[in-house]
DNA sequence: ATTTTTTTTGCATACGTATGCAAAATTACT
DNA sequence: AGTAATTTTGCATACGTATGCAAAAAAAAT
């Protein structure tokens, strides 16, 4: 007895079917055995038949059937990459971090795919990995709670942070150098002559934010100034969200003369909003961003930045998760990539 | 400088196996089909067996295995989406249509996934389809040549042409009312009292550059202005590609008092050189846009635009393509979808 | 209690590929 | 030539799931 069939009946008609290692083998009049051998590169078959084999492989437009590879060899050579595009900020810094990514899986003969999670549904990442599609799994930032990442440990499924440090030897990580990064932005406008710095934060306490935090501040104690609780905002990762916060800064009694922002996309809106309220960048306001996006040359001036080395960070990531599925007694990996403070016209 | 490692000690020994339904039968001493059947919904099985089977596969973590499934069931009910993700426009326009894409995906019980393609591998997207990746495929734009199309037409393979009109009725496409959005754009520039406007384009001619341009030129027609082949010049996809041609424009003898731009990153280009020219946008110079990407709220004033219902293209293409799997008799369809000029402060 | 009907289970097989092992064909060696 | 060594081929099977069909079990009807 059939399952109720919500969609119809289903006729896939006359689709063509593809060609099998079963109609080459037809075809030549040999096993199916010898053809898959032929095609695999193996040293027992004769070089006439090889031949013969990838001639009419190519001549059949034989492709083969990933399904029933990936069921044969209990692998995919796929890399997933799970990220929620609904977000902008994840958006604009994963374009940024993608081209390297693919780049190196290539390299590796796997392929990068793109899976786009939404809130509705938590449990796709594990469901995703346990049904064996992807050999391994890029984890961005602050999607994943350690319920998660203690699955993924426990059932041996391969997998790296990405932009997170997670203080456990037992997971891989890629972490731009937050800490440092904020202190050379500091420094500079401090240098710049710059006294009331305002930084713009997230609510949430996990290392990448506390980094930087712990970064101004360091900073701060290190020129002798004294930390002043108004001038910490917070922010959050949605559209306009450092709209609210430059508001709040610019009703101060004492205005701050230089903005840290979170991120590029937060020093977007900082110098919108300082722009909409005729004050000048930099003349009257310095601005400051992180990550280096795209965004931070859309604004007139450009957008003085702390740089993350994007491409090479998603090449980074590649080859730890491409070890972790190629040895299994890979060593977990921590790496802090250093960032660079790129001096453009906002400050 | 070498980014900073340390070395943890966890390995990651034996891959734990994933439980499969002979795991399940062989737990409650039945057969596997019966396990099959009661997880599939069939009729044929008590309900008795059936809660049982249900609570162990929860027990033990089963998850099916997607290679096995897909090659018995002969479909994988996930939708390919090749992207370039190396061209920021793409990037850009795809992040508008991917979250109505997902959505409507996940309602027909698929799964969207997204392919990076690079200029080094034009046939990955052949393969990718032959091999039984995907059931179906979403070809953007103009990444596709019209071999492309035969083929997969010629394979019977579903698919659906997003952006471009493709003036074959065996081929469905949806593409935003180009010509509308140009007429729209130009009335309203013409009755804010411009009468010379430059146009920005694609340098290649293919139905989305030509819907434009003639919107453009009819609207001059209409209104008795006379087309000067000075203000009408050809732009990229590549970043900063609006910089050149505004220079250009900025030189002639008698520069336009308003711009239309191919796209808004490229408006967002213009917009820069302009203030960087000293000009006042908009009181100098009016700028217009197309598609109503976010990059429209990042500069100031943000830029007036025709907007696309991007969520609902994505909606629409998602749709059709699910048309096309269930049903291999599916007619194909030709949707031209309506776009509305949004006026914000750059005009 | 026996037969008939209905419900429930399990056997066998297919999907397409990969691979150990034995069989067959070829070559090399007495 | 006959035998041994080597190369080349094909058989059989496994991967995990899905499903037609027959067998078994249970329920219903005599």
């Amino acid at each position: 007895m059939l399952p109720s069939k919500s969609i119809g009946e289903m006729d896939f008609g006359q689709r063509i079917m593809s060609k099998t290692i079963q109609d080459i083998a037809q075809h030549l009049d040999i096993s199916k055995s010898t053809v898959s051998k032929a095609l695999n590169g193996y040293s027992d078959v004769s070089l006439a038949t090889r031949e013969l084999v990838m001639k009419t492989a190519i001549e059949l437009g034989y492709q083969p059937s990933a399904a029933a590879r990936n069921l044969r060899r209990g692998r995919t050579d796929k890399i997933g990459l799970f990220l929620n595009t609904s977000i902008d900020y994840v958006v604009d810094y994963l374009s940024g971090i993608i081209p390297g990514a693919v780049l190196t899986s290539q390299e590796f003969g796997k392929n990068l795919l793109i899976y786009t999670i939404t809130d509705n549904n938590p449990s796709h990442l594990l469901k995703v990995c346990r049904a064996g599609e992807i050999d391994g799994v890029i984890l961005f930032s602050t999607h994943y709670d350690t319920e998660t990442i203690e699955t993924l440990l426990s059932e041996k499924f391969p997998f790296v942070v990405m932009g997170r440090e997670i203080q456990d030897n037992r997971v891989s990580y890629v972490v731009p150098d937050y800490y440092d990064g904020s202190i050379q932005a500091m420094r500079y406008l401090i240098e710049q002559g710059h006294r009331r710095i305002a930084f713009t934060t997230r609510p949430e306490l996990n290392t990448a934010n506390d980094a930087r935090l712990k970064g101004y501040l360091d900073a701060l104690k290190e020129a002798g100034i004294e930390r002043d609780e108004n001038l910490i905002v917070p922010t959050y990762l949605e559209p306009d969200s450092g709209i609210q916060p430059t508001e709040k800064l610019l009703r101060l009694d004492d205005p701050p003369t230089a903005i840290f922002a979170f991120h590029d996309l937060i020093a977007v809106d900082v110098i919108r909003v300082l722009q909409a309220h005729q004050l000048r960048v930099p003349e009257d306001v310095s601005v400051i961003g992180f990550d280096g996006l795209r965004a931070g040359f859309m604004t007139m001036p450009h957008i003085t930045t702390v740089k993350q080395p994007l491409q090479y960070i998603g090449q980074r990531v590649i080859e730890i998760i491409n070890q972790q599925i190629e040895h299994s007694d890979y060593k977990s990996t921590h790496e802090v990539i250093p960032v660079e403070l790129v001096i453009r016209g906002s400050t």
